[in-house]
DNA sequence: TTTATTTGTGTGTGCGCACACGCAGTGAAA
DNA sequence: TTTCACTGCGTGTGCGCACACACAAATAAA
């Protein structure tokens, strides 16, 4: 079994100590130019690759990542990606890797951005956070090009130089399934509403792509016979004033047969439309949560598209571990699978969650 | 910052030196009863937890994982696993985990077991493979209990003491859907044609599986006007001959409307019925291949179903790592998502496979 | 010229654990 | 009585690397 190479090889064969081909594969300086260049030509000549595992033990340092998140139970779609965080910080633990955990209130940018500040002022080793406030967040990404700390976010991407990576779905492609599904599941065209269930829809830029790839899908497919008519609704958590505005747009637009609903909210579709007959209108809607999943198994909700938030969470933090530890580049953009969950499949998505 | 407990706290507080206590941690024996409690009483104390890391810096041993598959490029399909294993041998490789891979003739039952017992031989740390020959299969197991080689299948689960885990999809289950996703394709009712292309269907469990989970989707939904005809064809790479069949079968059962491929090889389907006027007849296949994923973007297959052979490969081995070097315990069945891709999502469950 | 600083290199220690070895004590067989 | 195997423990070394420190030589500042 040929052994692997290590330092104490190289520097034997550089006719150098093991003190200076660490200088040298550190870049530490305080090495001769031509010195440099031998360790380096033995290096890629006995086909160095450094022991991860020793490197880690001796460098015996805690990686602090700096997590922004939403408070804990504010809402069911938002404790998601902070539990994948903490079930990947227990699977890198043995790296050093621990999270500093930062919540803010939802729906209180001037809270994201004060938590954000205080979280950076800790000096964490990066930063993990969904850019719900785009102001804000682009605030809080200067401070971080600031103090030199690497950023990944979730959820949404910003353009901007200090995001070294983004994780998450591709919300226009999204919307483009979602029209597909849809249409599959109309037995005839038919007017599809699509409910923004949100307090800041504006803001909410994932939320116009996934209005820009749903009409895509009917105007590619030369399909004019399938009207878009869209409603922000604010109040969606008072099931009284929902119902009524509900009813009201079922009375303005005529032969509405599928509800779009683009976010996690759709639960709060069905729940307001409870009791009444709407054996025949269709609904997609996002996200796995466990009134969502109760929906579709009872039929009520016909598909819901996995945005899989767990997932971007653990995904984050497993990136900046193989970042830090195995020095490994990051993509810039990467994109989640877009999974289309029904009825009889939905029970493996959930399961995998629970998974580590 | 609390430090993590190490041995040497351990042995100090129990009044012990650190081979003691390691002796005790491993269990070797030669350790008196009382100091044995003593020290896992303190262990229990200061809540301790063994440094990973430095475990298997220490340990320096090689792992070998003895890996069963068909020869590269005999079939689409079944390089994926392989290849799935070998990106995650790279991705836990500095755990010192090698793969001793060892390829069969995909159709010859004797090859199998040859090359499964040539590599049992060479005492493998554990052992993967796919259970595509039943009664082989149990020989090998058996084997494999003698030897004291714990063993994770993939694609196929069969019952045997010495399976430490199953890593596939819920066949059955894949049938169901397939049966949602068809009549939901389907405008109207109409026949399914059951489609196997295999060599050795009568053995093949898992399209059994396929079957039944299929024809139940619309026993207990009631439908029974969605008749099924299932087929049979070895001979499918033979493309007049295939095609010829096909024709028959359309002559013979009128009114198929959808065609249910048990397998990978749905593409064969097409390129036989191509240049046909089959627009209104929906097809389901299985699996990311090449040629499937052309064809479903040509929007000439409908549906795939994912049975993400190539991380079944992956997490095989990433198990294998977990268990010997993390001491997890594995869960005798792990099924994987049931993915639905359509041409709308298939891009980011092809990069997935790419990744690491 | 003398002193202070920088540059280039080697040495040593420790990260936490696994494991080989050593050694005294005990009891039984020769 | 001696020999030997076995038990119950401690000690020491090494896994491969990171990093602090030492120290001479070269260079800059006084």
């Amino acid at each position: 079994m040929n052994k692997r190479t290590t330092i104490k090889d190289i520097a034997a064969q550089a006719g150098v100590s093991t003190g200076t081909v660490d200088r040298v594969i550190h870049d530490r300086g305080r090495v001769s130019v031509d010195v440099k260049e031998k360790v380096l030509q033995v290096m890629q000549d006995l086909n160095f690759e450094p022991n991860l595992i020793a490197s880690t033990l001796a460098f015996n340092r805690i990686l602090t990542m700096g997590v922004l998140m939403p408070v804990l139970h504010s809402d069911p779609y938002w404790d998601q990606p902070l539990l994948g965080m903490r079930r990947a910080q227990r699977a890198v633990k043995h790296y050093g890797v621990v999270l500093g955990e930062q919540m803010f209130d939802l729906f209180n940018p001037q809270d994201f951005q004060n938590k954000a500040l205080e979280l950076i002022a800790q000096k964490p080793d990066a930063l993990v956070f969904p850019p719900i406030f785009l102001k804000e967040s682009l605030l809080i990404l200067d401070h971080c090009a600031e103090a030199q700390i690497p950023t990944i976010l979730i959820n949404t991407d910003v353009e901007h130089p200090q995001v070294m990576s983004y994780i998450g779905q591709d919300s226009y492609q999204s919307g483009v399934l979602a029209g597909k599904l849809l249409q599959f599941a109309m037995d005839s065209p038919g007017a599809i509403l699509l409910l923004n269930l949100d307090k800041e829809t504006a803001n909410a830029k994932h939320l116009m792509d996934k209005e820009r790839g749903l009409r895509h899908y009917f105007i590619q497919s030369k399909m004019d016979n399938y009207p878009i008519h869209r409603q922000d609704i604010e109040e969606f958590d008072a099931p009284e004033l929902l119902k009524a505005q509900l009813y009201n747009l079922f009375q303005q637009y005529k032969n509405i047969k599928a509800v779009f609903v683009s976010n996690s909210r759709a639960y709060k579709l069905v729940e307001a439309l409870d009791g009444q007959s709407f054996d025949q209108l269709r609904i997609l809607g996002f996200d796995l949560l466990p009134n969502n999943l109760q929906f579709l198994q009872m039929g009520k909700v016909d598909f819901l598209i996995n945005q899989n938030a767990n997932y971007q969470g653990y995904s984050a933090i497993k990136n900046l571990t193989d970042y830090f530890i195995f020095k490994k580049q990051l993509q810039r953009v990467q994109h989640l699978p877009l999974d289309i969950v029904v009825a009889e499949n939905a029970a493996y998505y959930t399961k995998r969650e629970l998974g580590n």
